[in-house]
DNA sequence: TCCTAATTAGGAATTATTACTATTTAAGAT
DNA sequence: ATCTTAAATAGTAATAATTCCTAATTAGGA
């Protein structure tokens, strides 16, 4: 996907289209299947711009997140990760050893009987597997 | 599972029996399905011992998790919650508005073609599903 | 009873995130 | 093209959860 079709979901939502956030959304871009922390945004920005504020990057991937531009993703160390959906819908094997994470196409709500979450209105779910990866092994 | 149950498994494992590790454990066998994050198992044990503290809490919720005793849990707020191995492997119904959790007895890796995790050894996993209770619906 | 490695209490330090506020700005209205 | 203003930002302070540090205590074996 360019720039522009993340672009017009903003816009069509009705927020300012800012420098900072094209930049943040840039940062996504640049390679697939980045998962990225706030500090790690910021630092990749402010090597170009170094007036953006960490608090900046804050508040948009968490509104980036809302508007399901970005997911967030938790990996056990408690600080949060975001990727750009961008592909397909996928969880991840993560490596408890050397913190690197693979993606996998199996997603659980696909074998979820409804009968589990009748009364229950889903909004997101999370689904990762930890352990230890290939190299890790030798 | 009695108390017993439990120190037996930590003699087991060569580490002291410490009046702390007991109250502890007792925290969480007082009422089932238990989800309580340090802080609130510090609070419990400090009104009868105001003498434990905060840091052996964690450093005993974190060694009683690694024994295979207390499981954690990550709800999304960005504090871990820890219940007791007690009762079946189960997964999380989260709610978003009052915090609240139901427990759903289906596990994806009973799902999972193992094809996905080729090379990968698998350590443990997590799984929980984010959306609004009856209750909050009215 | 003695010894010692393991454990603890209490407080300081760290890390990630959120809150605050004065200033700037995107974008619609004139 | 300028004006207007609600939204957004920069910079910094505050908060919350967790980890680190160190001197003192203790469980359990000798
Ligand atoms: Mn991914
Ligand atoms: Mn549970
Ligand atoms: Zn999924
Ligand atoms: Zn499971």
């Amino acid at each position: 996907m360019p720039i522009n079709y993340f672009i017009e979901q903003l816009q069509a939502k009705g927020v300012k289209i800012t420098p900072q956030r094209q930049e943040i959304i840039k940062v996504f871009l640049e390679s697939q299947d980045l998962h990225l922390s706030a500090e790690e945004v910021h630092r990749r920005i402010t090597v170009k711009f170094p007036s953006m504020s960490l608090d900046t990057v804050y508040r948009n991937l968490s509104m980036l997140q809302k508007l399901g531009i970005l997911t967030e993703l938790n990996f056990g160390d408690r600080k949060s990760l975001f990727e750009i959906n961008n592909s397909q819908h996928h969880h991840h094997l993560i490596c408890t050893k050397c913190g690197g994470s693979q993606e996998i196409e199996f997603c659980p709500l696909d074998f979820l009987d409804k009968q589990h979450i009748k009364n229950f209105k889903v909004q997101k779910h999370s689904f990762e597997i930890f352990g230890i990866c290939a190299n890790c092994m030798q």
